[in-house]
Formats: C-alpha cells, structure tokens, sequence
RNA sequence: CGCGGGGUAGAGCAGCCAGGUAGCUCGUCAGGCUCAUAACCUGAAGGUCGCAGGUUCAACUCCUGUCCCCGCAACCA
C-alpha cells in the first residue's frame, strides 16, 4: 500500500486577482505534489479560494457587480492561471462551499461545547474602514492612528465569540520541543517557538457581530454574529477532506503532511490552527512550512508602487515552464527572493537554453543524422565517468526534493547535465562520424540519450510539460517514476526531434 | 539594552554548526571545438570574507565589542 501525502497551499483571498507571489506557492506546492508522485505516494493536493469577510464585500461593490458575481470572476481567473501552470490539484475547495460552511459550524460547535469557546464583552480601538482592532502597542507610533490606513481610530465595546489559545500554549510549546520539524525552516522555527516562551496567548476573537460583517458565515444558535474569516479559513484544511461527512476518506488523508504558506501568515498556520485542532481532539499536521517574499528589483511588491508582477506577463514572455523553473531555482525556499526580468531572462538562456535546451536538441539532432533516430543499446555499460556523478546525483536530488529544498535539488541535476554536455566534448562524435565507428557513436548517443531521459525524469516536478515533451522526442512513455533514476531502463531509443524547447531569447 | 536573519570577487549566493590551500552561478577576457539555439568545452583576471579586539601553531569559520541592512512585534487573511 502507499503512503499517502496530503499537501496544501493557504486559501487564497479573493479580493484581488493573483499575482506572483500567489503562483509562487502554487508551484511550490504543486511541486511537491509531482515529486511524492514520483516516489509513488497516493498524493491528494488542495488548494482553493478564502471568500468571505467584509472586503470582499466592498471589492465587488466597487466593481458595480454582486458579491458572488465578483466571487466567481476572481476564482475564474485563478482557476485560469492554476490550469495554464499545470497545477496538478485534486481538490479546489471555495469557503463559499456548502459543504464547508456546514463543517465550520460543526466544528465550533463542538468546541463551544467542550468549553473552549467563550463569549465576553470588551472593548478596544477599532478602525471603522479596516474593520480591524489595534492595540495600544500597535498605533504607538501612528499617534493613535490606523497603522493600515492612517485615519482616526474609535474606541469601541462590543459582546464577541473568543476562543482559548492561552489553554493550550504549553502544550504546544511541548509539541515545538517533540517536533523540530514541525516548522520549517528553522529560522521560523525559532521565532515561533521564542514568541510562545515569550509571551502569553490572548484569546483569539472569532466572531464579528452580524450588524457590522455580513458576508460570512452565520455561528451555529446565534445568528447575532458571524464567523471571523480566518477561523473559518483554516477549518478548509479539514473539511476538504471530509471532516464529519466522510470519515473514511478523512481518515486516510488527515493528517496533512505539509502546508505550505507565505511567511506573513505563518503564526495562524503554526500557533492558531494547531491548537484549533488540538480542541477538536484531531492530529495536527506535521510540518508546517513557510516560504519568503519576492521583491521586484529589489523593491517590495505593493500595488500603491505599481510594481506587482502579473503571472500572465511571465508566461507570455518565457513560458510556463521557464516561470516555474526560475520560481524554484533561483531562491532557497524560505528566504525571500528579488524577481527581475533581468534575472528571469538570464536563467532562462543559461540554465535552459543553453545547458538543458540544447543538450537536448544537439543529441537528438545527432541521432537523426547519424542513425535516423534508431539509437539501441541493449549491452551499453555505463561510462565510468557517469557512475559516480548518477548516484550521488541521485541520492542528493532525492534528499533536497523530499527536503523541499527544490533549489539545491535542481543543482545537483545540473551537475549531471554540465557532465553531459562535457562528454560530448571530450567523445567527439563528429570524429566517429568522420571515421565510421558507428558502434562506438551508437553507445556514445545511447549513453546521452539515457543521462537525458533520466535527468528528464528528476526534473519532471518542476517542468512537466517540457518533460514530457522530452520523453515524446525520445519516443518513449512519459511516465515519470523515482524507480526511473538509474541507468539502462530504456533500451531502444526511436528520435523525433522537434523545435528547440527553449530558444534564446535575445535581451537587447 | 524586545526577538530573529544578514553583511564573502562587478552582480547574486555557498562555506561558518563539527577552525587548517576561499567555492558556485552570471558577467568580463583569452583559447578550443563544430553535433548544437553566436550554443558547448578549456583557461585567466578579479575578494586583506562589514569594522576592531581576543582565543589558537592556525579563524570567513569560535569568543567579545561595534557599525550598517532587513524581517517580526498578535489577529493585517
């Protein structure tokens, strides 16, 4: 039996259309998805759409259409962009969904009953606009201003729904101390864990009352108040795989093995939602990783500087494949990455045109030429020089991927494919050619064709379409297996060459 | 003295945890090759590893001090 893998990215709110930071953690996930494919996991992949809270709201007034009427169009689009990047997800569950609002109300229910929720009067500053509470810390420095928009602030009193964090900050201090994988990277690690020794929870606040917030979902006996978004947002993770409608199914995938998400939300994914788990009495998952920010020459993205990246740019530009390749190539995930065209065109001509692309088009170019594309090699041992470089090649590219750590990942292909392309050199097929060694020049392209099919199978996650249409070159099945790294699988080799997979793009 | 991350060739990074010829990618320069997308291969130039002390036979790597940059600082999804 497999083992399964239950991977996600965070619910994307739909106020605004995507951007590359969006794509970004798509492709991460997306990634991640293909690769446990690859080691033959039963992989089940969510991702989805955050639809309620009042900003919504207001977005679509402002664009003159009805709230699900804006809805719709925006989850249109990112359902768009997921399809043109080939992500690979099994679900794409909407917050709007029936089925989850029921499961949202079911699950606070059981915690109010179990006495983990709580209603209390308070009051505090509020920002009318924002619809967002400040402490007094936090507009230290705004001189009692909104530290979002700048405009006064209203001290208000209201009744609301609480929830009690503070009840389980040892034991998830615990849990921190049992798990050093529990979030990733380290660096967040710590600066969880130092914020829970540090600090004392507050009880989280999870209702908006129903006269100020409408679009929401209603709690359960009290229709004087809504379910504050973020509470209902996490609950997605669990109720997309079934929680109380179909135990079978939720069994099996829960827990989930990683969720994935931009580190600005990384403390509602490593501090609220655990110990929402924790009182629902269910398992909570294992890690918990939180991937950097991309800047746009060296600038921070923000719409008010103009300069957030639009996905469909790229892809226009470079491709699909290119945009995903250069994502996951260029930054560790975990630090935060500066994205310019510069950059994305330089990595495309040297990393794909150049050592990959062309690796590719220069062999099966030979094959055709040489022996009409009938390349076999039924006895070919493997060249002493590739041994060494395949298995330890192997070992790291699987260590860095099942890591996460794509970037490392990629490299170690790399250095496979700088030793390919270094082979030619030194073999001189051209000569064998010349000289009618035709033997020789055989095993020479059967053993590129088998370094290229196998580096094609390691780069499958990052690239698919372009994999597979490498696999079709080589006139073989596009199935993509871990069992696949290693040499001799194929033995005959029927070339159809076609255009160069990426050409050149010229800068100036 | 709030917490954390970082300052290494023109640019972007690795190395530091387990001290001992400073490495990678891009760029620059020179050469080689021609199957290939002016691609590929080889070689060279270029760094007193933020600054100042200390430990040591030996420090980018450990310790102390100091300067600078960047996140986080609770409900902003």
């Amino acid at each position: 039996m497999s083992k399964k893998f239950y991977v996600t990215t965070p619910l994307y709110y739909v106020n605004a259309k995507a951007h590359i930071g969006h794509a970004y953690t798509t492709v991460i996930a997306d990634c991640a998805a293909r690769f446990a494919r690859l080691l033959g996991r039963d992989v089940f992949f969510l991702t989805g759409t955050d639809e309620h809270g009042e900003k919504i709201k207001k977005s679509a007034q402002d664009s003159g259409k009805t709230t699900i009427e804006f809805i719709d169009g925006v989850v249109e689009e990112f359902k768009k962009l997921w399809s043109k990047l080939n992500i690979s997800y099994d679900h794409f569950i909407r917050t709007t969904d029936k089925q989850h609002c029921e499961t949202v109300k079911l699950a606070i229910k059981k915690i109010y009953d179990k006495g983990d929720i709580y209603k209390e009067k308070y009051q505090g500053l509020y920002c009318l606009p924002c619809e967002a509470f400040w402490t007094k810390e936090q507009v230290k420095d705004t001189e009692g201003l909104c530290p979002d928009c700048g405009r006064a602030l209203e001290l208000i009193e209201e009744e609301n729904y609480f929830f009690k964090l503070s009840k389980y900050q040892s034991w998830l201090l615990e849990h921190l101390s049992k798990n050093p994988d529990f979030i990733k990277p380290k660096s967040r690690f710590n600066e969880i864990k130092s914020f829970l020794e540090k600090n004392t929870l507050q009880d989280l606040c999870i209702s908006r009352p129903a006269k100020r917030l409408t679009w929401g979902i209603e709690f359960p006996e009290d229709v004087d108040f809504i379910v504050y978004v973020w509470f209902d947002a996490l609950l997605n993770y669990i109720s997309a795989p079934g929680y109380s409608v179909n135990d079978m199914q939720f069994n099996n995938i829960w827990p989930a093995d990683i969720h994935f998400m931009a580190k600005d939300i990384i403390r509602h994914h490593a501090v609220f939602w655990p110990i929402m788990l924790k009182a629902l009495e269910l398992e909570v998952p294992k890690t918990v990783f939180a991937h950097g920010w991309w800047k746009f020459d060296n600038q921070k993205m923000s719409k008010s500087l103009g300069n957030v990246v639009d996905p469909f740019d790229v892809i226009e530009q470079v491709g699909v494949d290119a945009l995903r390749f250069f994502l996951l190539r260029e930054i560790p995930v975990g630090l935060d990455g500066n994205f310019s065209w510069q950059a994305i065109f330089t990595r495309y001509n040297s990393d794909l045109a150049n050592d990959f692309g062309n690796l590719v088009y220069r062999t099966l170019n030979m094959s055709e030429k040489y022996f009409d594309g009938i390349v076999t090699g039924a006895d070919v041992p493997i060249p002493e020089n590739f041994a060494q470089v395949l298995s330890s090649m192997k070992d790291k590219y699987i260590e860095c991927f099942t890591a996460c750590e794509f970037s490392v990942g990629i490299e170690s292909v790399y250095t496979f494919i700088s030793v390919l392309n270094k082979y030619i050199e030194d073999s001189k097929p051209w000569t064998m050619s010349k000289e009618g060694r035709t033997d020789e020049l055989n095993n020479f392209l059967y053993a590129i064709c088998e370094g290229i099919r196998i580096c094609t199978v390691c780069l499958w996650p990052v690239m698919p379409q372009t994999c597979e249409s490498v696999m079709h070159q080589l006139g073989i099945p596009a199935d993509f297996s871990v069992n696949d790294i290693d040499w001799g699988i194929v033995k005959d080799y029927k070339i159809q060459k076609e255009q160069p997979l990426f050409p050149r793009i010229d800068v100036n």
